[in-house]
DNA sequence: GCCAACGTTGGC
DNA sequence: GCCAACGTTGGC
């Protein structure tokens, strides 16, 4: 079982499109390293949604459903997609300044490589952010 | 809207 | 295979 973090604009595609829609295809990545962590995505893999740009925070958690496959919008066969559902909405966001706050979370691709568009996380790590959601 | 960080491209 | 130029992402 992995953790994974996602990151979408919201303009573009949000959590509540996400949700409407039920399942989503997570097309587009042109980044090899991001590629090679939705290759790795196994169904059940739990994935935190963070919205970039506008919002700056994670505002869900979603799961694998189907796993790597070839991306329908390019016939270039060196990108892949997923498709993914959503699980929850956290009850509280999760901003990238708490998270950039938290000594323990200091590891996370978020703060040390910020523009990666899908990183995996430690367990750990998708736990405290996780906890912070449901903190108060 | 600015700019830092990073990825990609292409000339040599 | 190096590196400069350029494009893109994303935080602020």
């Amino acid at each position: 079982m992995n953790y994974w973090l996602v990151k979408s604009e919201p303009f573009k595609y949000s959590w509540d499109d996400f949700v409407k829609q039920g399942v989503g295809t997570w097309d587009g990545v042109r980044n090899y390293q991001a590629r090679n962590n939705l290759a790795a995505m196994k169904i059940d893999d739990l994935v935190l949604f963070y919205h970039s740009n506008e919002g700056v925070e994670v505002v869900g958690i979603a799961k694998i459903v189907k796993e790597a496959y070839q991306d329908p919008t390019t016939d270039d066969t060196r990108w892949v997609v997923v498709d993914l559902t959503p699980v929850e909405k956290l009850p509280k966001t999760v901003t990238l300044q708490s998270i950039k706050a938290d000594v323990r979370l200091q590891d996370v691709s978020l703060i040390r490589q910020s523009r990666l568009s899908v990183q995996q996380l430690k367990k750990e790590e998708f736990d405290i952010i996780v906890s912070k959601a449901y903190e108060n």
